[in-house]
Parts: structure tokens; sequence; C-alpha cells
DNA sequence: TCTGGGGTCCTAGGACCC
DNA sequence: TCTGGGGTCCTAGGACCC
């Protein structure tokens, strides 16, 4: 018996999800096959293709594209907007379907799992079958199984043929499975790196497993040695379990629904994601020591400032004056297109209760704050909103990833 | 090809300390 | 006074992931 890796990956997660949510609810179309996706707004044609349907996919629709352009490559295109709480129930569910399979669980992002499995080698395809099935019979939705001795090559190869697989990608297999494909296919191999190893005359997998790795680090610096060791296969990370991967961050963004040029508008939306952000932050029970701001022109470059504050906080209204400090130390006067909120530096707020200032005033802005927060998770996020919204059009809260928020990945294994 | 939103990590330069 | 070195923290930007 020896530990083993499993890669459990959902095949289209939102679009299978939403196509078995809508069966469930009695629907006759499954939408897995008909040319459709999940994306953006389809009413304003707004927004990008998350996910998309095989039918769809012989359009030429890609994931990451404008809804614009997938309307023009396919106008009977069927396209539904996402819900992200009925993703985090289905997620959830295939959740406890693993945990029947192992202790060990890691939740890469909201469609990705590793598990570690101790098992005989010749029982292992079995046992990812075995899952695959359960999951399918179970839920309504199909997954991919890679299974190998390590999580990176078990990844590897859950991305082989799609959909409702079960792969392996053992060390033996490397050279034949593995080297072949196109260098970008590499986890860590985005289009920056991607087109630097282009340059270098790398373009398989195999190119960059024997490339040299004294030249690789010169021009790439650690990740050049990250991603050499990956594309020979080498990588020992363990199973990181949920306690010890905490949220480091937590911000939400927006695009404008037209660009602004004043700094009142912005004052509007920054106090609207503040609110959400600091929503986020209260219900994770932590405090923030660090707020930053991101701003996008018109003309999509982008630039971000931020600012550690004398103490932790989880207020809205300080962070709010702060993100407005921010805005008027770094706004370069032109004209923007999208803006964001984000606090780091994160803290337990155990000891709170004892800070040196004022307990009273404190305890009297935390119980104003949680009673906001009650409210509008009972009643909906726009029941209360600041006297400022009034009039406007801009909404009073804005960000998604409420209430059943988990910890996602990291870029690391 | 430049279009969304939510993340993490790395690096380089500057400030500041001893 | 302007000459050494080591360390940490902060900040901005870039790269990657789904």
């Amino acid at each position: 018996m020896n530990k083993y890796y499993f890669h459990v990956d959902v095949n289209s997660a939102y679009l299978s999800w939403e196509a078995a949510y809508q069966i469930q609810q009695g629907s006759d179309i499954d939408l897995r096959m008909i040319p459709s996706a999940v994306g953006g707004d389809p009413k304003t044609r707004r927004g990008i293709i998350l996910a998309k349907s095989i039918p769809a996919k012989k359009y030429d629709i890609h994931t990451g594209e404008t809804l614009y352009k997938a309307f023009q490559k396919c106008p009977h295109l069927t396209v539904v907007s996402p819900r992200y709480h009925l993703y985090m129930k289905a997620s959830q569910a295939m959740h406890n379907i693993l945990e029947s399979y192992s202790p060990n669980i890691q939740r890469f992002s909201i469609d990705e799992s590793f598990l570690d499995i101790y098992a005989s080698e010749t029982s292992l395809e079995d046992l990812g079958n075995q899952i695959r099935i359960h999951i399918k019979e179970d839920l309504g939705f199909t997954v991919n199984v890679g299974i190998s001795s390590n999580k990176l090559l078990a990844k590897v190869a859950s991305d082989f043929e799609k959909p409702d697989n079960v792969h392996t990608l053992f060390p033996h297999e490397i050279k034949s499975k593995m080297w072949p494909l196109p260098v970008e296919d590499l986890f860590m191999v985005g289009r920056a790196t991607a087109k630097k190893l282009h340059g270098m005359n790398i373009h398989t997998i195999g190119d960059l497993a024997s490339a040299d790795l004294d030249y690789l680090k010169y021009k790439l610096k650690s990740h050049g040695q990250l991603i050499w060791e990956y594309a020979n296969g080498i990588e020992s990370s363990k199973i990181r379990l949920s306690e010890e991967n905490y949220v480091k961050g937590i911000g939400n963004s927006t695009t404008l629904p037209r660009d602004i040029n004043q700094s009142e508008d912005a004052h509007m939306y920054l106090l609207a994601l503040t609110e959400m952000v600091a929503m986020r932050l209260r219900h994770e029970n932590k405090l923030c020591s660090v707020v930053v701001i991101s701003i996008k022109n018109s003309d999509l470059s982008r630039y971000s400032h931020q600012m550690t504050l004398f103490s932790p906080t989880d207020d809205t209204n300080v962070i709010y004056q702060t993100t407005k400090k921010l805005f008027h130390q770094s706004w370069k006067n032109q004209s923007i297109r999208h803006l964001g909120v984000r606090v780091t530096g994160l803290s337990n707020n155990d000891y709170y209760q004892y800070s040196l200032f004022d307990k009273k005033n404190l305890d009297t802005l935390r119980n104003l704050n949680q009673t906001l927060d009650d409210l509008r998770l009972k009643y909906g996020k726009y029941t209360i909103s600041r006297g400022v919204f009034l009039h406007k059009k801009i909404k009073p809260i804005i960000g998604g990833i409420g209430e059943d928020d988990y910890k996602m990945m990291s870029s690391l294994l």
C-alpha cells in the first residue's frame, strides 16, 4: 500500500451545475446537450463567458471571451447568469462525497479538490472510477479524476481527455503522456511565461524539462526553477487542510457601468465596495491592518495604492475613509473604468475587546456594524443603505461572494 | 485579445533600524 | 560625516491560478 494523490475536477463546472440543477427542477432541456454558456449578464450583453457546453465549443466559443463575440459566432446560444450560491452548494455536496474516500482533502478551488489515498497501484483506476460514478449518480454531474504519486501530476492527468474520465500520470508515463504537450498546458505557465519560453525556443513541456536549469533561473528567477521541476514531474507538497489554508486578504472590485471622472462618483463606488468587503471581513471574525485600492483607467492601464493602519479594524467607516484618502493620494485625474477595494494584513479579532482605546465606543460601533450585517443577511443586502445612495443609480453594496465564503486556492499546490 | 471578478505569491526599491 | 553591512517592513507592480 502506497500513498497516491487524486485530483477531482468538475467538467465545465458552472455549466454542469446549472444543467444538473435545472433538470432536478423538472426542466426537460439539458444545457450540456445544446450550445449554451454561463456568463455575464445576457441582457446587457456585458461580461464574458465563464463556462460553456461541448456543443457551444463546436462554435469556437471559448472561456473568457465577451458575450457579444460569442453571440456573433452563435446567435442562438443559450446564456444563463451565474448563480454562485448554487455552485457553492454543488461544491459542498461533492466535498461531502469525497470525504467518504479520504480524511485528507484539499479544496483547491470551487470545482477542484485533491485527496490522498492509501491503496495498491493496481486498484487505483477502479477507485477513481468509483469516485467518478458516485458523483455522477448522486449529484448528476460529471468529473475528471487524475491519479498519480504527487499533486502536480494528478492535476495534469485530470486535464487529459474530458469529460467523465479517469486518467493516470505516473512518473514512468511522463515522457509519453506529458512531454509532448505544449508548454502552456503546464500548471503555472501562463501567457507571459509562455511567451518568454517560446523566445528561448522552448515549446513543449519536454523542451522545458530538458532545458538548462541555470539558464532558466537566470531568465525567470525562482519561477524558472519551479516550472522546470514541474516539467520533470518533481513536486512534493502535502494535502493542505483548511485549518492551515487561511484567508490572507478580502477584496471586491467592479467595472463601472460607465467611465467616471468625478471624485464624488468614485467615493460612492468605494463606499459600496467597502460595505461588502467590511461585511465579509466581520463575517470571518478578522481585522485588517492594510487597505488597498486599485484603479483601472479607460485605457485599461491600472495602478494601486495601499496604506497600513495604525491599528487593525473591521469598521466600515474607518476602511471607507482610508479608501477615500488613498484615492485622493493616487488618482491621476484620468477617467476611471474599474475600481477595487481590498484589505490584507488580517488578524483574528479575539483581543479586540481588550484594546487600549475606549472600550465603550468601540462596542457601540461593533454593535452597529453587527446589526447592519444581521439585517442584510436576513432580509437582503439592500434592506438598509447609507443615505448618500438615495436618489443615486449606484447600488449601495457591490461585490459577490457573500455568506458562505470559504477558503480558496493559492497559486501553489 | 484587453474582456470579469476573486484570489496568492514574488520581486525590487526605498525607508528605517542597529 | 557620507562611510559598512545586515536585517525587516512597506509599497507598487507583475505573474499566476480558477
